[in-house]
DNA sequence: TCGATCATCAACCAAATGGTTGAATATGCA
DNA sequence: TGCATATTCAACCATTTGGTTGATGATCGA
């Protein structure tokens, strides 16, 4: 019912979300340590991740004891094509666009 | 103090913001006919105009009583390029895109 | 089996968000 | 001048958000 942009832009207006999303750009990483720099408690660090969960930007997988937590970038993908809409913000690389055309002619073939 | 990203990713969260963005892409508008379509009160259209004023998304200009509005999609470039970070979905330039298709659909129909 | 570790849950709190209504302020027009 | 229009302001309200602490449930390792 509600916009998947509402819960995806909702998610990436926290610096805090943010910071971590970059973190998980290096490698996947278990809950406590994607804690660990911030000066929050543990339990806030999980909620963070629960709506970065809930956005689709990350997913978490249970093995053992840890949690682990892995960036899903695709997941900006919508956000970023409406952003698209108002205007073309970088220079066109042209190696990108044919990544796009790959992926867009892969996910959404007609 | 606060990242400008946390305003402008946060304006973007409300899907009236983002309809107002939309209507906007059209043309620059009086705050009375942007609040038409909506089915809410002219003050709270009126806050959501304050929102995205903010973030720098749109910018208004009162002329004799009418305060107009114009998009200022500028103001997503940062975001925008921040998303980059994430994939290379970001720097893509859609016009190129759609003329790329329709050459690709005229000069080999299926 | 026991203690330590990993992570979430539950209850709570302050502040921010998104909406309302009614009054106030400017400006345009007859 | 006086009324209508355009927009904001001010006060209020319910809900959401981002944080806390302490308890709880799994799981690992000795």
């Amino acid at each position: 019912m509600t916009d998947p942009l509402d819960t995806v832009f909702a998610a990436l207006a926290d610096p805090t979300r943010r910071a971590i999303l970059a973190m998980l750009l290096e490698d996947d990483m278990a809950v406590t340590d994607v804690a660990e720099p911030f000066e929050m408690s543990l339990a806030a660090i999980s909620k963070h991740l629960v709506i970065l969960t809930r956005a689709g930007l990350i997913a978490q997988e249970k093995r053992g004891r840890v949690k682990w937590c892995k960036l899903n970038p695709d997941a900006m993908r919508a956000a970023s094509v409406w952003m698209q809409g108002f205007g073309q913000f970088e220079p066109v690389n042209l190696d990108a666009f044919e990544r796009f055309l790959e992926t867009e002619l892969r996910d959404a073939p007609e």
